[in-house]
RNA sequence: GCGGAUGUAGCUCAGUUGGCUAGAGCACCUGGUUGUGGCCCAGGGGGUCGUGAGUUCAAGCCUCAUCAUUCGCC
């Protein structure tokens, strides 16, 4: 059933039409308005890997990811900010939302330390050292020009004890309160969206929300999932915490997930998301298919002259065999990346995107049960209980 | 024609003084990949050790013959 907003957003969401749990907004940015639920392709250093922005813009993409840590490391945010920012520099005019890097510090340097004053991590790139603290990300992130900034944070790891992660969340939230002091309201056209924390101890989560929401952020982010837990911790706690979060302020799901992980996800009322799975995965030849994933590297396919998905209307369905797009894989063709690449983001955008007609229809629980009927197994994993 | 070298998995090769169902890398086949190092990880199939004979309890390894490839010299 679809119900009318009760409460129009007093910030830069509004609240359009709710289906169950499941909503439809508009989120408005510096560089225009991004219609939520939203997929946001993610390009880490400036560039949406193996695909331009004309690509992007035609396939519907409305907002894309940068990443403060890399862009800081290279070509650095100064530069970018002195050649006009991250939209002119790239020449993407939409909404651009910049990760703080707090996750590349857990993930991608092994010897990250954080501290009350920030994180030191070593360059991935060269081994130099640096330090990050919640006011420098932030001052990263205004020189990228971004549209939403996120706050520096702490990720912890799956397996992380009980008293590690208690510490770790009053950190994040200082975190998040000396980045909105470093960064307050007005200062700027940016939003500022606060990531909540707490590993997979529910009455920590709870207290991460109650510490952020209590502050005026423009958005909040669930953190700290997929990060090798069971996918039916995942999901567990992502219904948990989604339930705390404000109804006027727009929820973030960051770096999950898989299409059922996404439509599961909005089923709990979250309105965005970001994953490296459609790109990464298309570099890789698994390619998300209206029949469920389909792996091009595959022997069956060699002599298969039909299109990868004949349900999908994007460039590489219309354009290309699946015996030819085998064979570019396996040729290391970087062509493969390209064709790939677009045709996984068709299918997330089409598939987020379609997720919001049934939400404003409201028809969602058929939309997600059909999902759910594709991927049988990971709706099972789902389930599972710890 | 003479002399040397080399023949082990599809490819490149390792296999100690003869000693369990002959190994590696790459390739191939099948999975995986969740706030991105175009990576990486896991599993799998595949060899009458050029061929024939001999020595030995036992031969990829030692002996002889033979075939092939290759280098050098007439």
């Amino acid at each position: 059933m679809t119900a009318p907003a009760s409460s129009a957003g007093s910030g830069a969401f509004t609240l359009l039409a709710r289906d169950g749990a499941a909503r439809a907004g508009l989120l408005r940015t510096a560089h225009g308005p991004v219609e939520t639920p939203v997929f946001m392709p993610v390009g880490t250093g400036g560039s949406v890997k193996a695909v331009a922005q004309d690509d992007l813009a035609a396939l519907g993409a409305e907002i894309v990811l940068g990443n403060a840590y890399h862009l800081f490391l290279r070509p650095g945010d100064c530069l970018v900010a002195r050649r006009g920012g991250l939209h002119r520099f790239t020449a993407w005019d939409k909404p651009i939302l910049t990760d703080s890097g707090g996750y590349q510090a857990f993930s991608l340097s092994g010897l990250s330390r954080f501290t009350e004053e920030g994180v030191t991590f070593r360059s991935h790139l060269d081994g130099s050292r640096h330090l990050f603290t919640p006011e420098k990300v932030v001052g990263i992130q205004r020189n990228l020009g971004s549209d939403i900034m996120m706050v520096l944070d702490e990720c912890v790891a799956y397996g992380t004890s009980r008293a590690y992660t208690a510490a770790s969340v009053g950190l994040t939230t200082r975190w998040a309160l000396r980045s909105r002091a470093a960064y307050p309201r007005n200062a700027g056209p940016a939003l500022l969206f606060a990531i909540t924390q707490g590993g997979f101890f529910p009455d920590l989560r709870t207290v991460s929300v109650e510490e952020l929401t209590a502050h005026d952020f423009d958005g909040f982010a669930i953190g700290g999932l997929s990060v090798g837990e069971p996918k039916s911790l995942l999901h567990a706690m992502l219904a948990h915490v989604a339930a705390l979060l404000p109804e006027d302020k727009p929820r973030y799901l960051m770096g999950v997930g898989t299409p059922l992980d996404i439509v599961t996800g909005i089923s709990r009322g979250v309105d965005m998301f970001d994953c490296v799975l459609p790109t990464r995965n298309a570099r890789n030849g698994t390619l998300f298919t209206s029949r469920g994933r389909l792996n091009i590297k595959r022997r069956e396919y060699a002599e298969d002259d039909g299109p990868l998905d004949p349900a999908c209307s994007c460039y590489t369905c219309r354009t290309f065999s699946r015996a030819y797009l085998r064979h570019l894989f396996r040729s290391g063709e970087l062509l493969s990346y390209r064709l790939n690449s677009l045709h996984n983001l068709a299918y997330f955008l089409n598939l987020v995107r379609g997720a919001r007609q049934a939400v404003l229809e409201g028809r969602f629980a058929a939309y997600k049960a059909a999902l759910e009927i594709l991927y049988p197994e990971e709706a099972a994993d789902m389930r599972e209980r710890n």
